[in-house]
DNA sequence: AATTGGGATTAAACCGGTTTAATGCTTTTT
DNA sequence: AAAAAGCATTAAACCGGTTTAATCCCAATT
């Protein structure tokens, strides 16, 4: 490999100042000789010149990262939400950092120390097992702008949402239209705000139908298929009609679960999920659940976050995303 | 927020010269006196100065980065390759930067400019439908080590991969055992060498047996889901006993196809598929596949590259990383 | 007393750019 | 003919660090 051509280089060769070289590039042109325009422009193709990332990132101060916090890479609700967010990124010239945390407290600070580091320009936290008004601290203290997902900041700051008190009222009258009132619920241990809404909009609607979810039938698990297959014995106990599983990775968790207990789905237990990931689709029997818009939920925080790097001023904006029922077969109608 | 604490505020707090506090912060301090050692760090955490990583950057000629390409974040075969890199990158002070190509050799240019752009120390890339020629030049030209994934490079080179040919071996002496000669196999348009290699492993089996494989039994599509069911009429049209699909993504996908066309799996027909997502064992029947190391590629590469950076002279390495067949219930014995 | 040798510290150059405030030269304007 | 205005260009400061090559001071040698 050659060296390295630094600007210079470029303007040695062309016997003008660095300064020129750098105007002309930046296109601040407005008043060289076009002359001297196009000598500069000339060379910069001969010589293959590109200016130096890391003394760009130094001077401007920013080098256009955003850093992101997700729980889990592998969840494909957060692969397809990290696609949306990257799509719009490189689209303004930035680039994700991105971050999963595995819902563990440690690891979420390590990375939020790393972003913060690393001078990430803002953070977009779809993870928030520590205390939020701590990453707020954090940030704060760094003058590094963020947006929390499906979890309402405590302080106020943009917003990027799917109405997670909708989806569950959506999902309890469906359930109640098709005749199911003895439901068990399969939440999360620690379950962040978005999800707390979601089981908050499903309770509600079974309350006021005046038959309300007691307690102990809402089990916690891990959110993983893992988590949802071991809750299955748990939750079979209690020989319930439905089972709401808060998000679909759980749900196909407990297709297995019930399928080795030798159940049928719909037929013997009916269930419904959360998310509408793209598998939810394939699985026997398709799942009915209630679809969020990953990818814009992704694309709608990047735009946010780069609007408030850029603008510090700029008002307060809260996106908020329409959620949506979508009724497959994995619920059957009962007397 | 506060203003950015630079060395140089700290240098004057302290009143010493700013090479004092770079030498002390970076443990070169053998030589300065432990009163001033002591004096620095005490009021680095009372001002809470973090030294600016561009202005490291700038000098170090390295922002810690590698640049990583898959074809698609949403794969949870890749996204579990990501994280296995993400875990050996971080504990290694490197961050990785994700670009998903989505197959298209527009945006794999794109981002592979991209990477260049922003002086990642290296490369680890598992998508190149470019050719590799074109990836080497590039790279080469501005001197950044990469390092293929699965693909032999044409150039040597570090190289991490997990046998293909190996696996489609296995799985062909698998199918030929249960009595299965009729078999049809759903691949890439567009095959990535290691997707050849699986191809010709188990073909050259088929071959050696007797019962070779008609270049009409080969169907393409897209490695997804929606691409294995897209496949399913053609595939069904030939009538097979089995099917390898080429990926488990494939094989979910054909898996719809065949419910809704009415078959069973495994009593009307058998399938396998390659990868060993986490969901192979969560779908009905439970799929028979290969298990590829996703993680521990991820973290090997990751290694390797983090080792051709720090040293280019580095002899060269090739780790290869066993595959595994994975005995489910998606194949029954015929015959 | 002059020289040597360390230990402790720092001035200054540098990394590769961007930006502000000049500096010359012409050309107009008064 | 002097002053003002315009145009093209650049010197120099700066971003926030790291590193090399001094410098200073005092104790130990010769």
């Amino acid at each position: 490999m050659t060296k390295k051509v630094t600007i210079t280089d470029l303007a040695a060769r062309a016997k003008v100042s660095v300064t020129t070289v750098s105007q002309i590039l930046n296109g601040k042109a407005a008043r060289f000789s076009s002359k001297t325009v196009e000598k500069v422009k000339q060379l910069q193709q001969e010589m293959g010149y590109v200016p130096d990332f890391n003394a760009q990132s130094l001077i401007r101060k920013s080098g256009r990262t955003i850093g992101v916090l997700v729980p889990n890479i592998n969840n494909p609700f957060f692969s397809q939400f990290l696609r949306g967010i990257e799509a719009e990124a490189i689209k303004q010239d930035y680039v994700p950092l991105i971050f999963g945390s595995n819902n563990s407290e440690e690891q979420e600070t390590h990375y939020l120390f790393e972003s913060v580091r690393r001078a990430a320009d803002g953070m977009i936290i779809a993870s928030a097992v520590s205390d939020i008004n701590y990453i707020d601290n954090i940030l704060n203290q760094n003058g590094i702008p963020y947006i929390l997902i499906d979890q309402a900041p405590v302080v106020k700051g943009d917003r990027v949402e799917a109405n997670n008190q909708k989806g569950g009222q959506l999902l309890a009258d469906y359930l109640i239209k098709k005749g199911h009132t003895n439901v068990v619920v399969v939440g999360a241990e620690k379950p962040t705000l978005n999800l707390q809404e979601r089981l908050e909009g499903f309770a509600d609607v079974y309350q006021k139908n005046g038959t309300p979810i007691a307690d102990d039938r809402i089990i916690t698990t891990q959110m993983t298929k893992k988590g949802g297959y071991a809750a299955t014995a748990a939750v079979l106990a209690m020989k319930p009609t439905a089972i709401f599983a808060i998000n679909d990775e759980v749900a196909i968790g407990l297709y297995r679960g019930i399928e080795e207990a030798g159940l049928k789905i719909p037929d013997d237990i009916s269930i419904v999920g959360y998310d509408d990931i793209d598998l939810s689709a394939y699985i026997f029997p398709k799942l009915t659940t209630v679809h969020q818009p990953a990818f814009e939920m992704g694309s709608s925080a990047a735009q946010l976050i780069i609007k408030r790097i850029e603008d510090h001023k700029e008002p307060l904006q809260q996106v908020s995303l329409p959620v949506l029922l979508i009724d497959r077969d994995s619920v059957r109608s009962i007397g």
